[in-house]
RNA sequence: GGCGGCGUACCCAAGUGGCCAAGGGGGAGGUCUGCAAAACCUUUAUUCAGCGGUUCAAAUCCGCUCGCCGCCUCCA
């Protein structure tokens, strides 16, 4: 297996610390508003990374924290009149929700920064100790200076970021570069005691807290989106490297943005959609497929087109998900060879699994193990096509379910049943129908069928379909859909 | 200014030295069907932004040019 090492630029082969073993750390969400599509790509890339890395038999520790405390949170509580803690609580019970909603499972460990002050100090002081931090003014800051590593990770030369000259100067700091380890409290601000005074943590030290604490000084990967290199994780790693001595993260991995109009979607330029703005029209299925539809390092342009050919796409996955749920219903299990084209099918399922592993094996190219899982359906189609009937006709489509329901559980997606996705649809695009009303009216069409009164038969079709909704006749029965994309 | 990335068909998107340049969406024609739909078949890139170079061989490596974007400040 290879992984992108932002370090290195390159993919390197992946070798855990221990064996068998994968100790991981994403970067969460500051809660203190829902979340975005931003935060949905990089829960569902470490989702599947976690969920790829058990699928290959290792076993997995994923760490993903809350910040619950920050700058962020304490605007908000003050616009709102509460106190932060409301507010971290409010928008952790949301994400939770969009996180439920899009399939991602919940982290081996969900620390929250406040829950780990004790631990931040301790950190602190021992940064202080060996000269590498200083009290200036109630706050401790980190001295770049004295850790000569910095700017490894994203490749920064200080002296081209001191000319850069976009880093505020602050008469507290030795160096403009140095981050704030403590933050001393202003008045009426959330406080905790420390050696330096009432205050609070810097963001960048509760990850360093957490994941020593969970994980260990060494652990093998850590991420978050693009935007987070720099400064935080160059930060956490002189951080934790000055305090432990020894290497922090093994590899990092950074997810690319996802972009409105080309640009770079962010809520300083508002071109942002929330998690809960795009399910309000979309499947949540739709929206984790789209996001898996490109490498996760690429950009990902967003737009209802491509969430509506997205949502195609799945679509394909279930009506072919009904065809063969028909077949083995109907299948009878007697001797029969199989055909030329049962052959080289069942040739297309031996390989199938390692193609999987080999897209996913390679920086976790969930595009390129997408297009395998189409081609299996597509191939899977034509055997059908071919009227394919005897027992080992049957195990075949038997396999392919297997292995589409194995591969599909490495990325959380074609889990349901055809049934529950049209029904899903149904809601989601308000068809205003119940299944009962086009049951019905499939009923009265198929009289009409019967009559062989066509006229009547297929103007019932079209007000459906004027509805959304879509039938298709079968040998013994009338199927019926919503029409998607 | 420094650092980094991208440019593949009508759209989206894999592919980073060598089998016919994946896959999805869309278009056209066909098979099937009462008609449809779905599915399948054929077709839609002799070519990978442009120009040079390296190589027996390049979309893939190197150089230059053009265009787009990101980071350097909180940000997934």
């Amino acid at each position: 297996m290879k992984i992108y090492y932002t370090l290195t630029g390159q993919k390197e082969v992946f070798e855990p610390l221990i064996p068998s073993r994968v100790s991981m750390y994403a970067c969460g969400v500051t809660v203190y508003d829902y979340c975005h599509i931003g935060h949905a790509r990089s829960a569902i890339i470490f989702d599947v990374i976690r969920r790829y890395m058990r699928y290959k038999g290792f076993q997995v520790t994923y760490v993903r924290n809350f910040t619950d405390i920050d700058d962020k949170i304490i605007n908000r509580a003050r616009q709102e009149n509460v106190s932060w803690d409301v507010i971290a609580k409010q928008y952790t019970d949301a994400y939770y929700e969009d996180m439920d909603m899009l399939g991602v499972g919940r982290a081996d460990v969900e620390p929250k920064a406040t829950e780990y002050i004790n631990e931040m100090i301790e950190i602190i002081k021992a940064l202080i100790g060996k000269g590498i931090a200083y009290v200036s003014d109630g706050s401790v800051y980190f001295s770049v200076d004295k850790f000569p590593g910095y700017g490894k990770l994203s490749k920064r030369d200080m002296e081209e970021m001191l000319a850069g000259a976009r880093v505020d100067v602050d008469k507290r700091k030795k160096n403009p570069l140095d981050f704030a380890l403590w933050k001393n409290s202003k008045e009426g601000e959330p406080f905790w005691e420390s050696p330096w005074g009432l205050g609070r943590p810097g963001w960048h030290i509760e990850c360093s807290a957490m994941s020593l604490k969970h994980l260990g000084e060494s652990f093998d990967i850590h991420g978050g989106g693009a935007d987070l290199l720099f400064p935080h994780h160059e930060n956490e790693i002189a951080q934790s490297e000055a305090f432990t001595g020894t290497p922090f993260a093994k590899y990092w991995v950074h997810n690319g943005f996802i972009t409105i109009d080309k640009e770079k979607m962010s809520k300083s330029l508002g071109n942002f959609f929330t998690i809960r703005e795009v399910l309000d029209k979309f499947d949540p299925e739709v929206l984790r497929f789209f996001l898996l539809s490109t490498h996760y390092r690429s950009p990902i342009e967003f737009s209802d087109e491509q969430l509506r050919e997205a949502e195609s796409s799945i679509d394909r996955y279930y009506t072919t998900a009904v065809r063969t749920n028909d077949f083995l219903e109907r299948n009878d299990s007697g001797y029969k060879e199989l055909s030329g084209t049962g052959k080289s099918f069942s040739e297309l399922l031996s390989a199938f699994k390692e193609s999987f592993e080999e897209a996913m094996d390679d920086d976790f190219n969930t595009a390129q193990a997408l297009g395998h899982i189409f081609e299996l359906i597509r191939e899977c189609n034509r055997f059908l096509d071919s009227k394919p009937s005897g027992q080992e006709a049957g195990e075949l489509i038997l396999k392919t379910r297997e292995l589409l329901t194995e591969t599909g559980t490495v990325l959380n997606i074609f889990n349901r049943t055809p049934l529950e996705w049209y029904s899903s649809l149904m809601h989601v695009k308000n068809i205003g129908l119940s299944e009962e009303d086009i049951l019905e009216q499939i009923g009265k069409r198929q009289d009409a069928r019967n009559r062989k009164d066509w006229q009547t038969a297929d103007i019932i079709r079209r007000d459906l379909e004027e509805k959304g909704v879509l039938l298709e006749d079968k040998k013994d029965r009338t199927d019926w859909k919503i029409k998607v994309g």
